[in-house]
DNA sequence: CTGAAAGCGCTTACAG
DNA sequence: CTGAAAGCGCTTACAG
């Protein structure tokens, strides 16, 4: 698959061995007229018994395309971890984009500012294209550095204060009233909500559409925690929530580890699931389907969310814009961690 | 931080402002001789103002150097979601490229035959100068690709049959042994392990190495399951040793996820954990501080394994070889889950 | 101490 | 239908 002195093939080598010029075989292989379709069968056959690919650096210099977006979390390794839906994200992903054969770089940093330079510096070095924006704070200081640098950019999730950036993002409104509706018609009337960490703008929608699907019910929505996603702080909030007076009788939380902790803690504290209290996970992912009691959980195609963003993405980069898109809601997925409450609530 | 023309600045918009050749820029932000001090920081200067950063590609071009490496993970999206190990070790790897400014192309395959296609397009394409090896086989079809290739890389994890390719790898000898001598000296005599993945390396290489330190001890090592890492194969395993005549008092997993699952399990079948059955986690990871009751399990630092791992491949980059590593091996944290056996066995 | 030039591997007008 | 040449953004010998 190498030539024979061993480096990788070139179009040079290609040239040299059907005895023609490096413009024809360029010509051959890109399907474009100019060569004879003999001339063009032989160079292709040469290339591919060479194993040749044109190089990415040399098509970027002439292109001026890295072929490449970029990928930034910023999360502690620990958090994203144990987060499944990180990696089915990035599955979704790479699907549209390794089909394209545009290249994924994948960078973890512990914060925004880290972030902004490693786009700063990936912007700078021609290394991608785009980015794909995740997480989106509330108030998110790399939105602007995305305008001032002119980086095409998709964000996955709905952008704040409706900026120029386009999205491609959920329908919370739609997967909250879902859970909502379900809990209130099996007769709960005390539901609360453990919500992720509350700097980002997507739990803040996600609370705001619990209150208003609890308000649809008339009922008030005061059992609110936010959290940091993990285990411990899931563990906390349904502790602290189910050590009220008043405790509530079912509980929708953002993610699905959280909730699965909130399983134990309800066992510790010797209050049954379902029967004293339903638990209904944000996130459908193994742990959800396998937990004792299986989870009640939202369930929505996180891997075709990552493709979409990533079309989205290819579509801002090659026309310069991209419309926002809105992915199908969730759907609730009924097991049996959800219940009629064994003692109707007030 | 753009030029006037609003595209990216390079080395000529520098030459033009600071009215030198591009040679001479060069020369001055390489730190080379060639330029008076007064001129290298005046070009400098004007750098820094226009936020210029060399293009990879043409450094690329130059250089026949990527200065990225890649990193394909080969399993299903599901499976990797849910275990920490990835997003840990990846971080690690950045800790350490990043410093040196290269960068991680990520891919995410199927399988072997996806992933050799990866391997041989990314190469072919220049778009990485070496590849990090994780979750080797005991017979891994890559390996002969790698060396037909001249692709640097390195093993994260035992090479099986001791290839040429280096590797860091853990010592799963004394992690195994480890977590048997103790349960040993609490009074357990029917130990069981539920591994992972027949068809890796590392899963038979700790199985042996179970054999060893049961033998050692005298004792048989009957009870050994094979899984797929997954909750639910943790789990049916869980069911399958604890439904047999004699039972085993306690049961040493290969990470997290299952040893979590058969705290489920026991619940479900009426086994007291530690009581009637000790259980110890492969990796330790937020799931087994915090799961109830806490998980004693074999803790190591994977962020340090990937920042070795990303040190040995760039070495092998550099200077066309690497000495193969050895990790410290994970010491046993002891939790609440393990515990003298109320019954001793036999 | 500085400038002009070649070359990395491609693509693409531009001549013949 | 084909070849010779310029150019993408750098680095690096090589002259002055």
């Amino acid at each position: 698959m190498t030539t024979p002195d061993g480096r990788r093939p070139t179009i040079a080598s290609i040239a040299a061995r059907a005895g023609v010029s490096i413009g024809a075989v360029s010509y051959a292989l890109n399907g474009r007229p100019g060569v004879s379709s003999e001339t063009r069968q032989r160079i292709i056959d040469i290339a591919n018994d060479l194993g040749w690919r044109p190089s990415v650096a040399a098509r970027s210099m002439v292109g001026s395309r890295a072929h490449s977006v970029g990928l930034i979390l910023a999360r502690p390794a620990d958090t994203l971890g144990v987060e499944p839906f990180f990696m089915r994200f990035i599955a979704g992903l790479e699907r549209e984009l390794s089909a394209r054969r545009i290249a994924l770089l994948l960078q973890i940093v512990e914060d925004h500012a880290a972030a902004i330079e490693a786009m700063r510096l990936w912007w700078a070095e021609r290394r991608v294209d785009g980015m794909v924006i995740t997480d989106l704070w509330v108030k998110d200081e790399r939105l602007p550095v995305l305008a001032e640098l002119g980086l095409p950019a998709i964000a996955a999730g709905r952008v704040p204060g409706g900026g120029d950036l386009p999205s491609v993002s959920t329908d919370d409104e739609a997967a909250v009233s879902a859970a909502v509706d379900y809990l209130v018609a099996l007769g709960h009337r005390r539901i609360a909500r453990v919500a992720g960490l509350p700097v980002l703008n997507h739990t803040q929608l996600r609370i705001d559409a619990f209150r208003r699907a609890m308000r649809v019910h008339g009922l008030p929505a005061r059992d609110i925690v936010t959290t940091d996603y993990t285990w411990g702080e899931g563990a906390r909030a349904t502790r602290t929530l189910l050590s009220r007076r008043t405790r509530p009788t079912a509980i929708i939380f953002d993610n699905d580890l959280m909730a699965v902790a909130a399983v134990n803690v309800a066992q510790e504290m010797g209050v049954a699931v379902p029967a004293e209290l339903s638990i209904v996970a944000g996130d459908d992912s193994q742990l959800c389907a396998l937990a004792h009691p299986a989870l009640t959980a939202l369930a929505w195609d996180i891997q075709a969310y990552g493709a979409h963003t990533a079309r989205a993405l290819l579509q801002r980069i090659d026309d310069g814009h991209a419309p926002s898109l809105r992915e199908q809601a969730a759907t609730l997925v009924v097991r049996g961690s959800t219940a009629a409450p064994v003692k109707a609530a007030r």
